[in-house]
DNA sequence: CGGGAAAGTTAGGAATGCCTAATATTAATT
DNA sequence: AATTAATATTAGGCATTCCTAACTTTCCCG
């Protein structure tokens, strides 16, 4: 009896539990807020997943005792190795299917999230698979958010968000927040879009507006709104002239 | 309170109550048995979904006060207007999915079938619309079953199956039944596929084999087999050679 | 450090959708 | 017509996943 190793790992590594629908929801919400590693509160999943805080805590001590989450009453929860892999499984599904709804069905950026976050729990290993194959295994979504491996490596660079960044410097878009239609048109509209590459004019104190300047124009976001776009500062070398 | 009509309209025709993907396998199911018209046993139902007797029951009350089903206890159930335009919504979902992953994504026409089950309930009619575009506007999907057009009109010719035809007649094979991913893989490898023209030479009795020449070859098919062939005879004008 | 606000939990309940076991109805058969 | 076989239903339960209301723990601030 001592060691205690045992065969459990027949068990723990049987990938034929299927999860419902639901629970990799929580995993996956889980997942984006702690980057897997920090410990969540449940009130934040409940108000990601637009649930009630005590349905929450049920649920957690039940993937808890699932051995997908660490669970301590009142301290918030953290994905173990196997939350996390099944967290990650969900979010490249999820990823790949925007992808390819975007790139191969023409669908517009801003309605590849609600469609992808349903079919995420329908589709198939192979459909996932077929889907990336069919349009060059992406490594990015249409966000800019990157696609995690099969095997569950996933880029976590932290990036910094257009808020944060001082007057005068540039910066090249690399992801933006995807789950608001609306200011995903919005953002579409100004051409704040993945790639594009922008420089801070001036930011008005007060949670005033910045003013940034993107392939020759020059507008005027919120902060609020400057704060879903992640960007990567330029360096002098790769900055456009200014 | 004579006339009884009121102001139901709305109620009932509220499109945005949306079903549960076990309420569409049932409607989608006795429509399927039934074609729609037909009273259907629960039992029979029990089996095609693979679930208790005793729990069809149950559900097929619900769906009666609902108004999807009509129902009589011990009597069957059939479908209203209501219930035989979801499961014709559900149906033509499926088969534009099994026909988008044969022709889009290249896959083997035995496994469309499990997968589109499950995407079903999953995709948005924008989706399956942007799918039917996609790949021409298929009319019917992979094993040769008519697509049900938007408006929930379909093509519900009954055909002969190829165990019911006579020594020395032909046909060209329309449809074969899509569930069974072995029997499928065994069809293909027989090249009985929709369009395959066959000519009976000839048929044992007792339930033994049905011997047919399909593109120059002869081959023997149990009577079960022949059972899930649906064929249209061939005229004489249309018959080949023989 | 003590008290109140914020965060989190338990208790109790409802809807869905399935199960087994026992019972009721209908149909078939002699 | 009576019995049996078949079909179908109710009764009682269980797992999920959510809810509201009431209670507990933690945390922060003066």
């Amino acid at each position: 009896m001592k060691g205690g190793k045992r065969a459990h790992l027949k068990l723990e590594q049987l990938p034929d539990e299927t999860l419902t629908g639901p629970v990799e929801d929580y995993l996956k919400t889980i997942y984006e807020i702690g980057r897997g590693t920090v410990s969540v509160a449940t009130n934040e999943i409940a108000q990601r997943l637009n649930i009630a805080p005590a349905s929450v805590s049920g649920m957690v001590r039940r993937l808890a005792d699932q051995g997908l989450l660490g669970y301590e009453r009142y301290r918030g929860v953290t994905l173990t190795e196997a939350g996390r892999r099944a967290a990650l499984r969900t979010i490249r599904r999820h990823r790949i299917i925007e992808s390819y709804l975007s790139q191969a069905l023409e669908y517009p950026w801003d309605r590849v999230h609600d469609e992808a976050e349903r079919l995420e729990h329908a589709a198939s290993d192979e459909l996932v698979d077929r889907m990336a194959a069919a349009i060059g295994e992406p490594v990015v979504d249409p966000h800019g958010a990157p696609i995690p491996s099969r095997e569950g490596q996933v880029d976590e660079t932290v990036y910094l968000t257009l808020d944060q960044l001082g007057t005068g410097y540039g910066a090249r878009v690399v992801q933006v927040s995807d789950d608001d239609p609306e200011m995903l048109r919005y953002l579409a509209e100004l051409e704040i879009v993945p790639g594009a590459e922008v420089v801070i004019v001036s930011r008005a104190p007060y949670e005033g507006p910045i003013s940034i300047r993107l392939s020759g124009h020059l507008l005027a976001i919120g902060p609020a709104l400057a704060a879903q776009v992640m960007v990567e500062p330029l360096t002098d070398m790769d900055a456009p002239a200014h």
